[in-house]
DNA sequence: CACCTTATGACACTCTGTGTCATTATGTAA
DNA sequence: TTACATAATGACACAGAGTGTCATAAGGTG
C-alpha cells in the first residue's frame, strides 16, 4: 500500500532521460563545494545538462533535493509500523514498536556516509532543518495511526508520535555530528526520554 | 540577561512611527481575510501606510509577522527556567521543572483568542508549522541549559529538549484547534509522554 | 509509417528577501 | 535659533525560488 503510485507502468510514450538520483547527488556535491545558498537551481540544472524547469519537475524544492533521500527511511520505518501489530506484540509494548520502527529505518539507509553528508548539510541550515516538519508528515501520520491502533487515546497519541519524531530527529543530528557508524545507539538512547503516559 | 538588547535606549534621532504591533496585527487580519499567500507583503506594507522596505525593517520575513507573537511566550518560559534552580528544586523533579516553565508561557499569553488564530493559522499552512524549529531554537536553547544544570549528561538533555518542544508545541496546536479557554490541560497531558532516561 | 504519450525546456510571471542610497524627521547641543 | 547627529523612511534595483503555459522533441506502440 506503500507504493500505490510508485511507478505507473507506463506502456508507451517516451521514457525519462533524467536520473534523479543522480541528479540530487550531483547538486549535493555541488552544495559541498559552493554552498548551499550559492548554489542556485539553475546552476544545478545547467550542471546536470537539463533545464531548471524539468529540475522542477523531480524536485519540488530546492530543500526536496536534500530531504528526497530520507524517503526510503521513512518508507521501511512505516512498514515496520505495518507489520507489528500482525505479527502479534512482543514485550516491551508500544514503545518497543516505536523503536522498531526507527531501527527499521535505520537498517533501510544504503550508504550511510552520504546519510552522514545530507543531515550535515542540514544541521548547518535552519531553513533547511525546519523542513524536517514537512518531511516528516508521512512519519507521524505513520507513527499516530500505529499508537491509536495499539490503544492510546488520540490525545496522548498525538503528543507521543510528535516527540516520538523530534527525538529520533534529534538521534540522527547528534549520530551525523559524532563520528559513529551506527546511528542505532543514538536512536534507542533517544528513545528513552519517552514514556507511555500512566492511565493509556 | 534577557533584554541584553531589548532597547537601544536612544538617546538623540528620529523616534519610530510604525507600531509592530499594530502592523502584525493588522497582517493577521488580512491573513483572515485573503488568506495567507493571496496577501503580498507589499500588500501588508501598502495597508498599514508605509513602505515595503520599512515592513522588513521590523520583520524579517513573513512568518514573523506570524511567529512574532510568541516570543513573550518564550521569554516568559525562559525565566522561569532561569529561576527554578534558585529558588531550590520543589519536588517533581526535573519535569517538574519544564512542567513549570511551560505553563509560565502560557501565563504570559495578555489574550488567547489571538494567539489562537495565529495558531490555526501556523496549523493551516505547513511552511509556518516548519518555521516552528527556527521560532522556538531560543526556547530549545534554553531547555537544554536547564536540563544540563540539573544534572543531565548532555546526549539526554538533547533528547530530552527536542521531544520537550515538540509536545508542547503539539499541545498548543491542540489547543487550538479545541474551544477550551485553557490551554493548561493540553502542556500538563503532552508532557506525560516524557521522561527522564533512568540513570542520569 | 502514423500515432500517441510523455519528457523537455523556452518564456514570462509573481513574490520573497536583500542591498544601496538619498531623503526626511526628530532629537540634542552650541 | 542654528547646526548636527541619529535614525527612520522609502525609492530603486536585483537575485533567486517557485509556478503556469505552451510548443516541440523523442521515444514507444500498432
Amino acid at each position: 500500500m506503500l507504493s500505490e503510485d510508485a511507478k505507473p507502468a507506463r506502456t508507451s510514450g517516451r521514457p525519462a532521460t533524467i536520473d534523479p538520483e543522480a541528479v540530487a547527488g550531483l547538486a549535493l556535491q555541488l552544495f559541498a563545494e559552493n554552498g548551499y545558498e550559492n548554489t542556485s537551481m539553475e546552476d544545478i540544472a545547467r550542471e546536470a545538462g537539463i533545464g531548471r524547469k524539468s529540475l522542477y519537475r523531480y524536485f519540488a524544492s530546492k530543500a526536496d533535493l536534500v530531504w528526497g533521500g530520507s524517503e526510503p527511511v521513512v518508507e521501511a520505518s512505516a512498514l515496520a509500523f505495518g507489520s507489528f501489530h500482525r505479527e502479534g506484540k512482543p514485550d516491551g509494548g508500544v514503545l518497543a514498536g516505536l523503536r522498531e520502527a526507527a531501527i527499521a529505518g535505520a537498517a533501510a539507509i544504503p550508504d550511510l556516509s552520504v546519510t552522514r553528508g545530507r543531515l550535515r548539510l542540514i544541521a548547518e541550515h535552519p531553513e533547511l532543518t525546519s523542513h524536517s516538519y514537512e518531511s516528516l508528515s508521512f512519519q507521524r501520520e505513520r507513527a499516530l495511526v500505529f499508537l491509536t491502533d495499539s490503544g492510546l487515546p488520540i490525545s496522548s497519541a498525538r503528543f507521543l508520535s510528535a516527540a516520538y519524531l523530534a527525538a529520533t530527529f534529534e538521534a540522527w543530528m547528534q549520530w551525523a555530528a559524532s563520528p559513529d557508524p551506527d546511528p542505532v545507539p543514538y536512536l534507542v538512547a533517544a528513545l528513552e526520554v519517552l514514556q507511555v503516559p500512566r492511565g493509556s
